[in-house]
Formats: structure tokens, sequence, C-alpha cells
DNA sequence: TAAGGCTCTGGAAATGATTCCAGATGATGT
DNA sequence: ACATCATCTGGAATCATTTCCAGAGCCTTA
């Protein structure tokens, strides 16, 4: 028998020849649809193996009206933190299950440039190369709107965006931050806590919503709420340490103090520490996220945990109903938290 | 003058009867090739306009012999922390400024699964996905002989390949491990250190590389190399931890000690505190990797910064450069990394 | 004026798959 | 025996673009 060259780029029409059959067949085989016989298939099937044949995913794409990738897009960020690391993990994870890939791309641009002078993404100016959008960094509603105007499905992760009411609806993903920190602040009342404080810039849309749980809880608990919620330009550490140095001078003391985030709370623990003030027997200490880091401080933090992987899960199976189902209604898939106990909380 | 309706799919054949050109004219124009007279191509450019026309990309891709895709792969990590995250915000960098696109992608197996048995990872079943692969996260010698086999272009971040010398050649870009942590270690000599201990698992490749620069820097002072480089089955934080419990028995004890990562140097300096050592007062402390955290600690942590975005950057260059030129020769670009100076280390 | 070389253009062919239509075959029902 | 139906198959048409080829002007140059 004599052995034929396989020829360098193995398009399905080599097959069909290969195997004896007409395109039509091959490419029934290659979908698995109906009527196709036993016989011929694997006849097709020993063909695309001898010839080591795999489809051209541009070529399947173009006459499928779908892409079969998604944009994760991350807006106004110098870097990825953990955090956004782990939504695209999970991003990737569902998304791998489904079949789908994900690309990501990253931009920046102003909260105040009008819509129509956003620079649109790379991505974006060509059609057809994701079917849809995964908003996470830090969104402002004139590129929603811009987004709207481009007609491309989207869902945002919804904690992370600025937006006023103008800008039209739209699907989101967000993990429920007004109940996290209102349990927390729960939770160190339960443990007998009365002075709490709070400790975050609310300027930013997540602070304000963790706030305003804390508030909340220290209403039903007929406590009054006190703390630092001014904006200051510094990190989110250095914010904590900032707040501090400016609480300590207060009086009374605090007996537990609610940051923000687990960056935050790290900033208070650092200028408590330093001060002589120990935690949890002097003040006992909550945060907010659970980034790794938080285990593994000294004494390790109670914190709020947001499932990341899980939000990163939902978005991309949020997008990918939407697809199917495109426009109105629009989901709001609030996640919830999970208050981990660990030791730098103490009862009183 | 009539208003034409514009169709819902715009193509290039609907810009031509637009323009009242040829549909090559059109293409052309979109190419910016040369043989178009400027009046035509203003007719053409404002056809497009009028119609909102956007090209579609899979069937641009279909005949150029490129996708414009690469794809950033992480090998057997449950989730990317924030070394990887600041490699693929380089890569991305990079590849938005050359007009391409990441596919992120991410995939597990054994490192003694036989190469043929490794399942192809979904993004490379089909052909003309991707143009390249970069390599990432822990990289196992039969993986890089399974993508070897399947010939397409791929470049690797050499300092998480662990392979033996059965592999073929190929292209990396890795960071200076020997010289970094040679640097460090040659630092603390220079300050009147003589008892220096290095802590890290030296059966990673990574810190094996680096305690091979450790090694020489001390041989080559004259010094006598120790501290604790076994195969333990814990965190990084933790072998640290369990390092300071068990370097505490000996005599002499060290007047300072490099640690593998930064990760490790926390938790050693976690025990240190502990016991009531202080850093630098009692022991100096050098980390390597130079994360965000890094900075925070107290005192912050003199580490050895990599330059996590030039190795994506450099990453994205190289795969580029072989999608031009395939095949051997193979390039190794080695970066440098940079001592920073902070306050855990002490002149005696 | 003829030949040759640019510049510019239209349209057919090609790319590699899917889909649809027509037709063949064989089983089943009346 | 005939109609009907389900099963199975080949190949043309289609998708939206790029590329190639042929040809039309027009300007030099000998």
């Amino acid at each position: 028998m004599e052995i034929k060259p396989v020829p360098e780029h193995v398009t399905i029409r080599d097959v069909a020849r290969e195997a004896g059959v007409g395109v039509g067949t091959v490419s029934r085989v290659l979908n698995e649809r109906v009527y196709v016989s036993a016989g011929t298939r694997e006849r097709v099937l020993t063909a695309m193996r001898r010839l080591d044949f795999r489809p051209h995913a541009q070529a399947r794409r173009i006459l499928r009206r779908r892409s079969g990738m998604v944009c994760f897009l991350m807006s106004n960020r110098a870097f990825m933190h953990s955090f956004h690391a782990h939504v695209l993990q999970g991003v990737e994870n569902c998304a791998s299950a489904l079949k789908q890939h994900v690309i990501y791309a990253s931009m920046h641009y102003g909260p105040s440039t009008p819509a129509g002078r956003i620079p649109i993404p790379l991505i974006l100016q060509e059609r057809g190369w994701v079917d849809g959008l995964i908003l996470t960094g830090l969104v402002y509603g004139n590129f929603l709107k811009r987004i709207q105007d481009l007609h491309i499905p989207f869902v945002a992760l919804g904690n992370n965006v600025v937006a006023s009411r103008d800008v039209g609806d739209y699907d989101l993903v967000a993990f429920d931050e007004y109940k996290g920190a209102n349990e927390a602040t729960e939770y160190l009342v339960s443990l007998g806590h009365r002075r709490i404080f709070f400790v975050g810039d609310v300027s930013y849309p997540w602070f304000n919503q963790r706030y305003r749980g804390y508030l909340a809880a220290m209403r039903a608990a007929k406590l009054s709420p006190a703390g630092m919620t001014s904006k200051e330009d510094h990190g989110f550490p250095e914010y904590g340490e900032y707040a501090v140095s400016r609480l300590l001078g207060l009086k009374p003391l605090p007996t537990a103090i609610l940051a923000g985030n687990d960056d935050v709370a790290y900033g208070v623990w650092r200028a408590l520490t330093r001060r002589g003030s120990s935690v949890p027997e002097n003040v006992s200490l909550v945060g907010f996220d659970d980034r790794e880091e938080a285990r593994l401080m000294d004494p390790p933090l109670t914190t709020v945990r947001v499932h990341k992987e899980q939000v990163g899960e939902a978005l991309m199976k949020l997008l990918l109903e939407k697809l199917h189902r495109p426009g109105p209604p629009y989901t709001k898939r609030i996640l919830s938290t999970e208050l981990v106990r660990r030791e730098s909380v103490r009862a009183l």
C-alpha cells in the first residue's frame, strides 16, 4: 500500500478525499449531527486521525454567528491585583467548562470624558472578535453608555461601577457589601462591643456600601457610629495608619474597628501594634475581602470573605444567558458574603 | 435625496455599492495599501462612516494566516497570584501596543503523565485560534514535549520550568535568580554579616537557583553556608516559620537570613517577632520578588525586585519575533533583578 | 509615435468551514 | 405494487474578506 503524503494544511476536503466521502459528511461527523451511518463515521474519524486534522477556528466561526470568545475588560487599573485575578480565574473556569475562550484586555479613560469621545478598545474595533464583554476594574457611567451604543452584550461587576441614574439599565453581578458589613458589625455587637469604629474612605463606592451596612447595624443596636470616613489621597494601608493616628486622640477609645477592607485593616493593625496596642487584647479588628494575607496576619484577621471565583463564574454564566436572550429584562445577581471568624476579635 | 436603509450586517460589498467602487478597492482602503487615489479613498471612507462599517474579524483572519491572538497559558495553579497577574499585565500592555490580543487559559496535569497522554488544552484543539503560546505557571518537561509535537510557536517563562535535559531546546524569558540572590548575599556581607542563613525549599527550581547564587557568594567571601533547604509540605510562610523554629536551636545564631521569597521572609519575620527577636536589631532579613506587601511589612522588607511587567513584555516580544522567524536558533533572554534596600537590614 | 512603466481600478478566485437541497436507498404500511 | 417515510449522502451555495490578474489611462523616453 502506498503511503500518501500528508498535506501541510489539512482541510475538511482532504479528509473527505481520504475517506472517500463528501465534504458535507465530514462536516456532519465533526458536528455530531444525526444521519451519518456508523460505518461512514468510522471511516471519516480514521481519516481525520491519519491526517491529524484539526478544524480551522476562524472558518468555523464565520458561518456560525458566534465567535466563542468573551472579553474580560479591566478599566482604569495600572495592574491587576489579587482580587481581580481571582475573579478572572472564576471566569476562565466557567468559560472552559462551556468551551468558551476569554480574552484579557485592559484600558484607561477618565470619568468625565464624553461617552462618544472614549476611544473604542481595540477588541471592539472589528466586528466578531468577541460575543460579549465582562466589565471589571473601576467602571464609570460614561463608558457604560459608550458600550450600550455599540450594541454588544455585556455584564458588569456591579460593585465597581460608579454611575449616576441616567445610565440605562444593564446586567450585573455583585456581592452584598451592605449585608457583609452589617453582619460583621452585628457580630461585634453580639460579642459585647459597644464602641465600634468604621475606617474607610466612603468616596469609593464599595466603602460607601459597607459603611451604610455598618451604620444600619449600629442604629439597630442603638449605638452611635464613629470612625473615619473622609477622603484622603492615601493608599489603603496608609489610610488605616492615618486613621489610627487620629482616632487614638479620641476618648473613649474604640474596643473594635471595622476596616473598609483587608488592606485598610492591615494599616490599622500596623499602627496599633507600633503604638503598643495589641490586637485583639486592646482592640478587636475586622477586615473585608479575605485576601490570602488576612489568614497570615498576626493574629489572623477576622474578615468578610468575598467568593471571588464565584463572582467570576456568575459573570460568565450571566453573560452567556444574555447571549441567548439579549435585551431586557436586566438581571442583577447579588451574591452573599461570609463572615470568617479568626483571632483578631475577642469577646468583651 | 433619498435616505437608503442601513443593512443589519454591513459588509465590504455594501460599502463598495455605497461608494460606487469595487470590493477590491474597499479592501485596499481598509488595508492601507498603495494605489488608491485620494479621491476614491475619501469616497470609500465616507461610505464606511455612513454605514458604520466594521470589518469582520474572522473573515479577515481566514485569508491572512495569522489570528492576531496569543494564549497566556497558566499550568498547574489553582489561582493566579499577584506575581503572575503582573506578568499577564505586562504581556497585555505589549500586546495591545502591537495590536494583538491575549487569550487567558489555565490547565492542570501531572509531571509524570506521558507527553502523548496530556489532554490538549481546548484552545489548541482547533487550528487557527492562536498564533503562539506563552507558558507560565509550573511547567513540566512532558508538557513542553507535547507542545513541541503540536508545532505551534511558544515561549516559556523560564524560571518556572522543571524539565530535564532530554526536552529539546526552546525559547524562554527568565530573570536572573542566581545573580539576584548572589548580589543580595554580597550586600549582607558588605554590611559586616558573617553568619548568613538561607531559607527555602530547594526542590523548587527557583529556590534552587537562588540557593546556588547564595552559595557562590558565601564561598567567595570564605563564609560557610547554612540554613534550611529541605523539602517540606508547607506553604511558603509556614516554611519560614518552621525554619526559624529549627534554626533558633543552633549556635551560633545567624545575624542575617536570606529568604527564598517574600512569602518565606514573612513567615520568618512572624516567627522571629513572636519569639521576641526583632528585625533588624537581632536578625537582618532579605526576601525575593518584591511583592507589594514587602514594602508594607514592619519594618519594610529589603528584597530582590523582579520586574514582572518587564518579564511579560519580553515574553510577548520574543513570541512575536518567533512568529516571524520560526524554528532555531532559540533565544534565552535573561532579565536582571534589582536589590531594593529597605529597613529590614542593618549594618553590623 | 511606439514602447514601456507607473498608477489605479473592477471583479473573479480563493480561503475553509457549514447548511441546504436534491436524490438514493431501504423499510414499512396498505 | 405503490406510496410514504426515515435514513443517509454528495455537492453547490454561502459567509466576508483578501489577493491576484487583467486592463485602462497617463506620463516618460527614445
